[in-house]
DNA sequence: CACCACCGTCTACATATGTAATCGTTTTAC
DNA sequence: GTAAAACGATTACATATGTAGACGGTGGTG
């Protein structure tokens, strides 16, 4: 069994619709879609059997139509992208990765307030 | 002018080694990579001239053949992957993104310690 | 019951990518 | 000087991806 599906940023698109909205038809995804991408129904189509294939989401069969929900969580595909592009980029580690930000001044004041907190609340344990 | 020219990941494998070693011919690129890759060189070569193509190295010819340099720098590049990847996923900030790496218990120590003190160093301008 | 709308599936096609063999030309070694 | 070696350039080919049209079956409507 692959380890993660491997979601392409398309796919991701569909993800996001199902992990927002949970078990819907591929008509409703069309709808929730409708407004902020310019694709055809056919093209969605595609990318949820795509999905289907790739075991991200399931088809459970409503009558005549079928009802798609989203295997992979959120948070699965959060943890496998972040973490690859670590792994790749940074040897893994998270400190790295904040100090490439913080070095070209792209941590903003509330990035810093936010992982001031965070910090903190890590100590306490 | 494309902003960023999208290197892909095997190609990112010979950006390194140009990072590490500067100017070099295509052999000297098949020498470096040969232990951790199993690449012929025709692979070396075919990725340098997309390289070349797509404008992240530079070419200067030297005799009977050429020394290629990086033209992308590492920093520019780690900047784009991962900006590219904070926009996808966590709205384009950091702290959301270390956030995540918090929830799921996957900071080391080690991690946390960097962490603190980069913020501190922040801190204090 | 005939026909159309709807839905999933299949096919299509361009580009990117991973991986490599082959070609053509220029050197170099004998 | 002729053959072999070295190089970059060209061609190859499979898979993934973005994007979409065509096809085929089925259930609803008149």
């Amino acid at each position: 069994m692959k380890n993660q599906p491997a979601v392409s940023d398309a796919e991701a698109v569909v993800m996001a619709v199902l992990w927002r909205g949970g078990a819907m038809a591929s008509e409703a995804v069309v709808t929730a879609l409708a407004t902020e991408r310019q694709w055809q129904e056919s093209t969605i189509k595609t990318l949820l059997s795509r999905l289907l294939k790739k075991g991200a989401v399931r088809a459970r069969k409503q009558g005549r139509r079928y009802l798609y929900s989203p295997v992979l969580t959120r948070e699965q595909w959060l943890s496998s992208e972040s973490e690859g592009l670590l792994d790749r980029l940074f040897g893994g580690r998270v400190a790295p990765f904040v100090a490439h930000f913080s070095k070209h001044r792209k941590l903003s004041r509330r990035d810093i307030e936010e992982l001031k907190r965070l910090i903190e609340e890590l100590d306490d344990d």
